[in-house]
DNA sequence: CTGTTAGCGCCTTCAA
DNA sequence: TTGAAGGCGCTAACAG
């Protein structure tokens, strides 16, 4: 090895440790091997073997392979066969909060054990930025394309997505047979409910919390699950207070509920940040969580173990979404598939 | 137009609305145009001008390609180029909370600005995982990544991002001269106890919450912060309560400290959930917020306003922070830039 | 079992 | 002002 010193002054650039040493390709390899690329090619590609390639030639490229640090050059590799090993997760609001990072997490450990990286973008609601996105992903040759919402909601898909291998998640299209991965609000509703009547109560059970826009899609399908869980025992719901999914419309809607002197047994709060603001109504109105009233919510994020006592909720993996919504898109998925994760009871001691 | 009908049964494939109509390429463009491959480049390019074309062949090709719906084949591009107007954003946890996915939606944004798509990779802490990560986009050609922790650390970067343009997210190299972004923490500190002091507090006035590892950096800075600006009236910080920076924790730690016997003027809290825990222990004991106590908190996350009453709490833009790691990124910084992002006081009622 | 050959789609000297 | 030719690094027929 020969140290070489760059004779004019600043040779060095940003960072510059090394005077960049040109990437290492894999006819480098190959011919440090005595072998052609293709040879190399099909080794490095775990071939070998259907190539019946000769063992100690294999051991060869191998060796000069990881002597020279050889690594592929996706980008060539993808202008040949089309594939990128690639994802994209486009989603309407990826700060969502508890929500979307979970998500994010879910799908790049799946995507990761599948030897896949995850390309994002954020269309803000913004349908032209959607296009965009979507664009710039095919550009880019992305092998699939997830669809996320950050509320579960009724959408159309992207017309630009047709023939493209796509899956819906925390959303779905009634229209077409694109593959979605939700929770299973419908059972979480039921089983929602039926905490509460293994507490024995009967009556005085209300509902916190309504869909906010006309094509959200979990809220009344939780409803619907508790009216039916309830219907099961005869029982009737004793209504619902409607109000945004947000801890200080629901602390509103509760204290003025409250103040007009409702007096609930049970609560069945859509999320956990109603259920936080419920917590702060009842505590003004003199009203003990479980003692006076039982609360059941739903997501089972950090702020249920927070909230004191801690609320028992139905517990909501984005991280579970996230990964199987990877999982589906990569198996080349059914048209028409749709997978509801199911909600498990998270406990707290909310609940009398 | 002809219309094919394809003779054999199954000719869809998933989703298969349409026969697949083999992508559009340059050549299409151009040969529709009546030009070369090359002519139709520098104009799709914008180097239309630079190259003297005739106005009517431009028009020629523009109208080809959109009438084609001509998309360029971004991996290809990257073949020749060796950019891929990509941008690799490797964090320890996506799913800090509150944090990361905010810290996603401005890289994103400012991304999208220039033109780049984000690809996004979470180590969960582990290096080996961390080596892979790096490797996976480098292979793809990335033109640059940051690389990002939830809690600001003073850490060592990966060997492998030597003469890689790099930028530090929230964390910091000490070694190295790789240009970062956090925020002021020690502006910020000073800020928060001049809150103190302006609403009149001289004593007992106690910081909450201590940098959990040894590497953390933001809470000491904070505390110098705090003790700095304390120094300028000739005031001293009565002393610190130390937790770790969780709802649960701080409200153990504080029920602790009061039941002691401990009363305090003034509390700065080092996060939002710390100040969660500070409240319901302050409650518990019959301490009013702000009437007994006033308390001061940082990053101004929506748990800040979910508080009643709402704390003051020094924003902590993660959307920023984001946003100008990729803009730094992008730009071709200079060694051993370090940007500090200032903290903003968003007031809220928990100040006397 | 291994090498030769031919592109994938694009950009870019170099000529005309 | 435009076109022809070559090659980025890799894979996949097709020979041998």
């Amino acid at each position: 090895v020969v140290l070489t010193v760059a004779a004019t002054g600043s040779g060095l650039g940003k960072g510059g440790q090394v005077p960049k040493p040109r990437k290492v390709t894999l006819t480098d390899v190959a011919q440090h091997a005595r072998v052609s690329a293709t040879t190399a090619s099909y080794i490095l590609n775990g071939r070998s073997v259907e190539m019946r390639i000769a063992s100690d030639t294999e051991a060869r490229v191998r060796i000069a392979a990881a002597e020279l640090g050889y690594r592929p050059n996706r980008a060539a590799r993808s202008l040949r066969t089309k594939r990128t090993a690639t994802v994209g997760l486009i989603s309407d609001f990826i700060a969502g909060g508890h929500f979307s990072s979970q998500l994010l997490t879910g799908a790049c450990a799946a995507a990761r054990a599948s030897d896949h990286l995850v390309v994002i973008g954020e269309t803000g609601g913004d349908l032209d930025v959607e296009d965009l996105l979507i664009d710039e992903m095919l550009d880019r040759q992305v092998d699939g394309v997830i669809v996320a919402t950050r509320t579960a909601l009724r959408i159309t898909v992207n017309p630009r997505l047709a023939g493209v291998n796509t899956v819906l998640l925390n959303c779905i299209d009634l229209t077409s047979q694109v593959p979605a991965v939700l929770p299973d609000d419908l059972t979480g509703g039921s089983t929602a409910a039926g905490l509460l009547l293994d507490a024995g109560l009967e009556d005085g059970i209300w509902v916190v919390g309504e869909d906010p826009v006309p094509n959200a899609v979990a809220g009344s399908l939780r409803l619907a699950g508790v009216h039916a869980r309830l219907a099961e025992d005869d029982l009737t719901l004793a209504g619902v207070v409607p109000c945004d999914w947000e801890v200080v419309p629901a602390y509103d809607a509760m204290s003025a509920w409250l103040a007009s002197g409702a007096r609930p047994r049970g609560l069945i709060c859509l999320n956990d940040r109603i259920a936080m603001g419920a917590y702060q109504a009842l505590a003004e109105h003199g009203l003990d969580v479980p003692g006076d009233v039982s609360v059941v919510s739903f997501d089972a994020s950090d702020l249920a173990t927070w909230l004191r006592p801690r609320v028992t909720s139905l517990e909501l993996s984005f991280a579970e979404l996230g990964a199987r919504a990877v999982d589906l898109l990569l198996t080349d998925p059914v048209v028409g598939t749709v997978v509801r994760l199911p909600m498990p009871v998270r406990p707290g001691e909310s609940v009398r």
